[in-house]
DNA sequence: TGTCATTGAATGACGCGTCATATACATTGA
DNA sequence: TCAATGTATATGACGCGTCATTCAATGACA
């Protein structure tokens, strides 16, 4: 039977396990959020639906497509979207077949921005995730 | 020479790579979260602290100390203390050495309140995890 | 066609984390 | 002993994400 003790020795390796994935997840998604907020003035969920839309673009009604890919809340996204739009990276465009439903382009602006940032991101995901 | 084929596939798995991490992190996060409020009507960031608390009883001087052990800033593991304060978990204690630190201890209700949140805690990390 | 339930998105109140700063104490060195 | 500098914590303004709600459009079905 599994004594108190081997029970607790369990837990500690539980609990370092987490710690070091909270760590890596922190330390990578911070340094990504800085340079991308340095460089573009962008913060790291505005890119990630940047890169998101760029890698969908062409098929209809993203909006809420978008949803089901980040673990962002329905109303973040909305949010995050409106930064974005206001930044003049990305427009929404009303949707005929469904006219609750919105999907999005990127603009001129937002494509340009996208690709460089892009290389920024890949390569600070490269570097942090080994 | 690796053409723009092989670095686009390098690319995409990178951050298939880092959509997992996400994934896995913030369904493990949240669902402590959630679970700690339910039950015991704490965030995790809270409990994080408690359990760090708990875990070093009997040094001094802890306040500093907690900062290092944490993804968090210095100022939100002050906000984290006053809740925690607040609801009568811990109480800050003057350092007599010096007077500028503070040391945190349970209080009963905190000690109570800490083992039974752990058992949740370590259980769904471990369902979570693996 | 007229209800009733459902769905896509936006919004406002709210909580929390961060940054910059403030405050109190400590340490160093002349 | 008195600056000057450094260190431990607290605090206020601010931005962002979440929840609950709202609104418009759709679908289902009698």
């Amino acid at each position: 039977m599994a004594t108190t003790r081997d029970r607790q020795l369990h837990d500690r390796e539980l609990v370092e396990q987490w710690r070091s994935i909270q760590d890596s997840y922190f330390r990578t998604a911070g340094a990504i959020d800085r340079a991308l907020e340095a460089k573009f003035d962008i913060g790291l969920n505005e890119f990630e639906i940047l890169d998101l839309v760029a890698d969908s673009e062409e098929s209809a009604c993203r909006m809420k497509a978008l949803g089901e890919r980040t673990p962002m809340t329905q109303s973040a996204v909305s949010k995050v979207v409106d930064r974005l739009e206001k930044a003049g990276l990305v427009s929404r465009q009303t949707c005929v077949d469904d006219r609750r439903s919105l999907f999005l382009e990127l603009t001129e602006a937002g494509r340009a921005l996208h690709s460089s940032a892009a290389v920024e991101h890949r390569a600070l995901l490269k570097e942090n995730l080994g």
